[in-house]
DNA sequence: GATGAATGAGTATTCATTCAT
DNA sequence: GATGAATGAATACTCATTCAT
């Protein structure tokens, strides 16, 4: 019901306030970007083949045969949603800004800012989690996928670069690496919330513990990499 | 694709050596494990809700309507599958036997072991992404998941508890805390492999990188626990 | 076997009138009422276990899923044909007029009705015997069905009233008595006619012998209504 | 659950008391009735069609092989269950001692306990109604039904002898009319009990009222049989 | 006689997709 | 662009019955 992507989506918004509709425009953007929400909200909460055509239909303003005029099918429909989410998620790491800060400063504040990242974006890591159980087969055929930049790497690549001149930052790790241990902690927590909870008892994403989880992966990473 | 079970299953095995099968009547374990090693294949490879009936009696040597006779339905031979997969695992873990070491030595060990063990058992990190993906309803359900022992928190709270008497580990972390550093590492090689390989041309199970990666862990948490 | 609906259905007949039917795209009502139709024979004729949707969708110019479509399910179906049935059977009775006549006449007049009413329509009697083998579960919980107004008793009541004003009645009996009284022999020469006929002989809807149980339910009510 | 046959079955009662055991000789008995009460059970409540072999095994203190040992399969099953209610009924029937009474007394008499008769005995009716459904085809076909006498019509043509006799009765009606008159009101009551309750919020068998009705068919019968 | 395992044909239901308007 | 009706192939599940021991 409530958009999922809302904290993503800004240009998706609008669509309810704003202008009273120029005659017959943008409605076809409109209809695509409500298709893509609800079934962002459906593929991820149910996995591809869980999800229902008709259930996403129904949660929209329009009607099934939209999906299909627009997307072609489930399968392409499913394909869009991993589009337009990573799309999103990439556009929002543009914006990180840590370069002004030392080596370890920084490395710590690129942890926290994925670590914020990810805990805003659940449907996402799930929408990843489900495209890893299909092997990722539909990303490796989107074009729009594999050839995205990461923006990511590219600034983890300058603070090591930094690090490694000053010699504080161990030299046997890349930027690949780095990023692996700060994703591999931020995309558990979410993606593996709720085994964890039952079979542990705590819920990693407690809000009560948030801070904790914070620090950890800031010290987790710049342990690692100042280690002697 | 690759065997599912076999690296788990000692006592599935004579399944294929022993007598050449006497048309009917076989026996009722065989055939209820038979069906269950399938099952942990499908589920694994397409997920609850894309795996088929149908599919997995075609690939046993019984009939669809045993499926029904030993399980009940999908969703009971699937937490039968979950039921399994943990109890093995668990199993597994209780051989753990690292506490002849130093503190700092055995938490190395332990998360090279976890690092081994997780490696070993990919469609078991399927399994649990999948579950995940389905908020953990079932295993939460399952009497005999919801009360099943961790060997490992045992392990690594003694482990601690020694690291803390040394004066050796920091204390604000507990053993779950250092489990879930351990696992989130683990656990994310294996789980997101296909998408972290198309979108950064790396693939975090590559045995070339095997080495590293495994020290890599060991390292992480060591540095993690030891940093002043 | 023999048309089930006809001798009910005005509304339904112009489906076999009009137009020669473009292949798709009939229309909704048409499409429902002829489930309903083949539907209402084939629960009459087995029962609600007995009956097979695939039977039904076969018996019928569209298909199985148009069943689903339109009603969800076999018991949404049969439930559906039971509302109809009864609505239908409410409707003819809404047509009663006896009031013109003196109580006894008009109690015998009505007693006759009954009759002729029931013996038109075996299908419904069946049908009633089928939804008492389930204990009316299903038309207890059809809003449609618990709510519908009974117009044979009101006639009634208005009779005895009239009856018990002139003197000519007994006082013991209310009007659903004599209601039980006269569904009681209209009802089981249908309803238990067959295994009638097989222990004695003698089939209660014969043609030659109706004239006879007509008179006999009339003379058995006003006999009971009017005994000193 | 709680026996349905019970009223009926002074003989399977022992089987739980008595003797103890024989070594094994009236087993095969025993079994067979076991068999039978739970069928009879679960066919009078679930007809012909939604009763389960399996579920009638279940109920059973043997295994669904002895059904098919015994009877042979699901229908020869359900015919037996008709042959011995049907004999149960008739023997009780041969019990019925009114002919010490005057012919009206006789008659009205004769009414009440056919009224107490099937008032004990809903299961019975239960299965007459079921076997309607399936047009008597089983009793058609079982010699052991056909044939089959009915003391109740013995007595009734005797009863009616004595009041033409005395000029008390009218004599355009048979024995088999007043069967009719008397079977129709004594089944109805049980047999449409479920619909009329939800229909007329009225309960047919309820104890309130039972005396009320028990009157009634005898006011009904006696009445038409004398009304000049 | 008795038992649990096994079976195949059937049976209700679902789903992505397309058509006519 | 938009809509409700329609479809066929799948999909989960059930049932009476039989076999081996």
């Amino acid at each position: 019901m409530s958009s999922v992507a809302q904290p993503l989506s800004d240009e998706s918004v609008p669509s309810a306030a704003a202008v009273p509709d120029p005659p017959r425009q943008r409605d076809a953007e409109r209809t695509r970007a409500e298709i893509l929400d609800v079934a962002t909200q459906e593929f991820a909460d149910r996995g591809y083949a869980g999800a229902r055509v008709d259930e996403i239909a129904a949660k929209t303003s329009t009607t099934k045969r939209m999906i299909y005029y627009y997307f072609g099918g489930k399968e392409q429909l499913y394909v869009a949603v991993l589009e337009r989410a990573y799309k999103r998620i990439r556009s929002l790491e543009q914006q990180l800004d840590v370069e002004h800060l030392d080596p370890v400063q920084a490395v710590r504040e690129l942890a926290c800012l994925t670590f914020d990242h990810h805990e805003a974006h659940p449907e996402f890591i799930r929408l990843v989690s489900i495209e890893n159980i299909h092997r990722a087969e539909h990303i490796a055929r989107s074009e729009a996928l594999s050839g995205l930049a990461n923006p990511v790497l590219d600034v983890l690549g300058r603070i090591l670069a930094r690090g490694w001149d000053a010699g504080l930052f161990r030299d046997d790790v890349d930027a690949l690496d780095v990023h692996q241990v700060i994703s591999s902690f931020c995309v558990f927590r979410t993606a593996n919330r709720h085994t964890w909870r039952v079979l542990f008892g705590r819920d990693m994403l407690d809000a009560e513990r948030r801070e904790h989880q914070r620090r950890m992966v800031g010290d987790l990473v710049v342990a690692h990499l100042t280690a002697r």
